[in-house]
DNA sequence: ATCATCTATATGTGAATTGCATATAGATGA
DNA sequence: TCATCTATATGCAATTCACATATAGATGAT
């Protein structure tokens, strides 16, 4: 049980994965973000993605291609069938205008909730300080 | 529609209220925060989360209560019913010993999750640098 | 040749989380 | 008596996600 009492097995304060401060799809503007740099796939995209961090590990496939369908079905990316090269096909992915918009809008987003945190850790650092967080 | 494609209606990028980093279960710190400082019942705390200004409006009565009875269930606080003064019985709670180190994890949780977002952000502005995120 | 492994994409399912609606009821003031 | 404020609570459907599973081309080892 982990220090949040919400999962199942034991673990450090720092390392837990229950949803203890989860970003709800984070994953979306990551793939956005990567795709800003160059077109590429999703199974090319599962590797970069660990870069953020987030997904330390190796990122689920199911949230992966799931995402990048809804992305494609939204208007935020497009897709074409590389059938070059070797290997299986690979669904080859570039971000639109609406895409780089959304990235946009989700840097601002992210910038605007992290005030909020920092807000938070400071009411609680300023409250640690004295006994309790009168 | 929002600038991330998700919200019904139209908004202005920082007040977009759909998913876009939201913080999976941030009412619980926020609720322990409150009580590590003093005991406290439903009513009141719905009042005094909106300090953390995720929940500016005014914070989803449904939200707090189950929230509450959840933290209760996993022994983070306790309660009981107090009928003086005027008014409806209120059931108030307070913070247990597990409930206080659980706040302590979410802290670190929060300070280690904004070292993700602000990395994002980082990488994110390098690109805004040059004409592309290459 | 066949078998494991790597590359590549995709769907199914159940659990967790949440927003919105609704129910209940004591107290207060017009 | 009726609306409003205080106070707590449940029901339900949509969203999100972790984990399991399916499919299939290509490559290298035995």
């Amino acid at each position: 049980m982990c220090s949040n009492g919400h999962c199942a097995e034991e673990r450090e304060q720092m390392n837990c994965e229950c949803p203890s401060g989860r970003m709800t799809r984070f994953i979306e503007p990551c793939l956005l973000f990567l795709l800003s740099g160059e077109n590429s796939y999703g199974y090319e995209l599962m590797e970069n993605l660990k870069r953020f961090g987030l997904m330390e590990e190796s990122p689920d496939p199911a949230m992966v291609y799931r995402t990048l369908r809804y992305l494609e079905k939204n208007g935020f990316v497009k897709s074409k069938w590389d059938t070059e090269g070797t290997g299986p096909a690979k669904r080859n992915y570039k971000i639109t205008e609406k895409g780089l918009s959304s990235l946009r809008g989700w840097a601002a987003a992210i910038k605007e909730r992290m005030k909020y945190l920092d807000k938070f850790l400071a009411l609680y650092k300023k409250a640690s300080k004295g006994t309790a967080g009168k």
